[in-house]
RNA sequence: GGGCCGUUAACUCAGUUGGUAGAGUAUCUGCCUUUUAAGCAGAGAGUCGCGCGUUCGAGUCGCGCACGGCCCA
């Protein structure tokens, strides 16, 4: 359909007139001095309404042409900005400006030319040579509306950057974002590592996998849901601080919310408890916002959230009663709670069992309300199968969700190391399976040999990138702050 | 999975009670050597997402499908 475009077909005539004037259309050879932020520091050195005597040789794509004739003004960007050329015939010569009349916006090209200030004050680069660098067959999209289909923003990414600065600025935010927790790390001695993304078993959380096949191998493998297990083997083995920051996959639907694909940072701190960890976290969340924003509060899809600190801690049991209208004496009664669940028109799956039932309630009734960022401590030993118990109410785990914005952002607990309660465990997630629910953990036999050779008491916690990119961003969907998310496959 | 909305030129969008498709930007031609959403004059450009149906006639009405968005679960 875009092959019998008008305009593409005449940018390709107008590429094959340019390759039979031997005019070279994707060269590679054209040497960049400077960029447009160097200019600018150039700038800054000239005094008013004086032309530079040094000469740029810079490279950028055409975002604009105005010409008039016998000369021309561009709008000239490259990575770190954007400045205005003046092409003049009788500056480049005619022969150069016969090439130039040829030149599309969207074309890269390389300019060599002096700095001077335009009558209206705006200093502009001066062409003296010019030189087509890759000639574009398909025209931008406009550039006053920049590009809003939706669906066009997802699958050309590449275009929405180019047209939509706001877009630009939310993926270079995070970028800082993963840097400044990373830096966080490192400078507290944590190793970064990467553990395995294809798992025989997969643990770590409660999801659904996506299966893949090795052929040499012959051997069924998941795509990780969690590197939870993985990076606690490696506590085991003498690396007392480890964090990654990478893609797990759950097989899931795909929401304003959900990419099956998605971005953890996870770490493991050996000799530290959840409670350390929370005062760790609201160190490092301050430090990143601090980073990127600078400073340390910001407003997200209307509600001011502040990160300053200190954070609010409730338990769940707290939570749940005062926020969400579930009293304590509901909990263990898996019918009184699906009864409520029904008056409150939440649907839950047959299978799901009282703690589960819980948590379902308090994701719809409870955590919109935490809009500040808030700690939520004291989880049922039920729904946390890999932390460690409370030493007064074992019933309970020494674990903490953190809520920002109405979203749970972290979650993270003091790690259980003793192997026998974690085969326990286990089994006991492996009989909720057997009853039907697909999320609940596999047993994972290696996990627990590895707790046998012993791990130190530990704390780890899993911080959902993605989702903090939201908030920093003020985004309302996570496909705004995932590159390429995933869509269906594209209609004809 | 359910509900609502959308899909029209390269892009952003109009399109009336059903009568055979428009604007701005972009493109092409001409004029224009300090413009910045440059200007002036002219021109070309469409499988109206796909399919079926109703109708003398469908961008418009109905059904199905595809893709996307928002909300619910």
């Amino acid at each position: 359909m875009d092959e019998t475009s008008e305009i593409i077909r005449q940018r390709r005539e107008k590429a094959r007139g340019l390759a039979d004037q031997n005019i070279e259309l994707y060269p590679n050879d054209f040497e960049v001095s400077h960029r447009v932020d160097g200019v600018r520091e150039h700038i800054h050195q000239l005094k008013e309404g004086e032309e530079s005597t040094a000469v740029f040789a810079m490279a950028g794509r055409i975002m604009a042409l105005r010409g008039f004739g016998k000369a021309a003004f561009i709008h000239f960007r490259d990575y770190t900005g954007q400045i205005q050329a003046y092409i003049k015939r009788d500056e480049i010569g005619v022969e150069q400006y016969a090439l130039f009349k040829q030149f599309d916006v969207g074309d890269f090209i390389g300019i060599k030319g002096s700095v001077f200030q335009t009558k209206t004050g705006e200093w502009t680069l001066f062409a003296k040579e010019i030189r087509l660098l890759c000639k574009a067959i398909r025209p931008l999209p406009e550039k006053f509306h920049g590009l809003r289909d939706p669906e066009k923003r997802y699958r050309q990414r590449y275009l929405d950057l180019l047209m939509n600065p706001n877009v630009r600025d939310v993926f270079i935010k995070r970028a800082r974002i993963i840097e400044s927790f990373r830096n966080f790390l490192l400078e507290r001695s944590f190793l970064e590592v990467e553990t395995p993304m294809m798992q025989p078993v997969p643990g770590g959380a409660e999801a659904t996998p996506f299966k893949t096949f090795h052929d040499a191998l012959g051997m069924e493998l998941f795509l990780r849901i969690a590197p939870e297990l993985y990076l606690k083997r490696l506590v085991v083995g003498g690396f007392e601080r480890v964090f990654e920051i990478n893609r797990s996959f759950r097989n899931e639907g795909i929401s304003s919310r959900h990419n099956p694909e998605f971005t953890m940072l996870e770490f493991y701190q050996a000799y530290a408890t959840y409670e350390d960890l929370m005062s760790l976290t609201e160190e490092m969340f301050r430090f990143v916002t601090q980073r990127v924003l600078g400073e340390t509060h910001f407003t997200y899809q209307g509600n001011a959230i502040d990160m300053t600190g200190p954070w609010r801690r409730l338990t769940l049991k707290d939570a749940l009663s005062e926020l969400g209208g579930i009293e304590p004496s509901m909990w263990n009664d898996r019918q009184r709670l699906l009864d409520f669940a029904k008056s409150e028109g939440v649907e839950i799956k047959k299978a799901r069992r009282a703690g589960n039932i819980l948590m379902k309630l308090f994701d719809v009734l409870v955590e919109p309300k935490l809009i500040e960022p808030t700690f939520v401590v004291g989880y049922p030993v039920e729904v946390s199968p890999l932390a460690r118990r409370s030493s007064e109410e074992p019933d309970i785990t020494e674990r903490f969700e953190l809520f920002i914005g109405g979203r749970e952002i972290a979650n993270g607990f003091s790690e259980l190391n003793d192997p026998s309660d974690q085969k326990r465990r286990f089994l006991d997630q492996v009989a909720n399976r057997e009853d039907g629910d697909q999320e609940a953990h596999h047993m994972d036999e290696d996990y627990v040999v590895a707790l046998e050779y012993g791990m130190p008491s530990t704390a780890g916690e899993g911080v959902g990138i993605d989702r903090f990119v939201m908030l920093l961003t003020d985004s309302a969907s996570i496909r705004e702050v995932i590159l390429f998310p995933q869509l269906r496959k594209a209609g004809q």
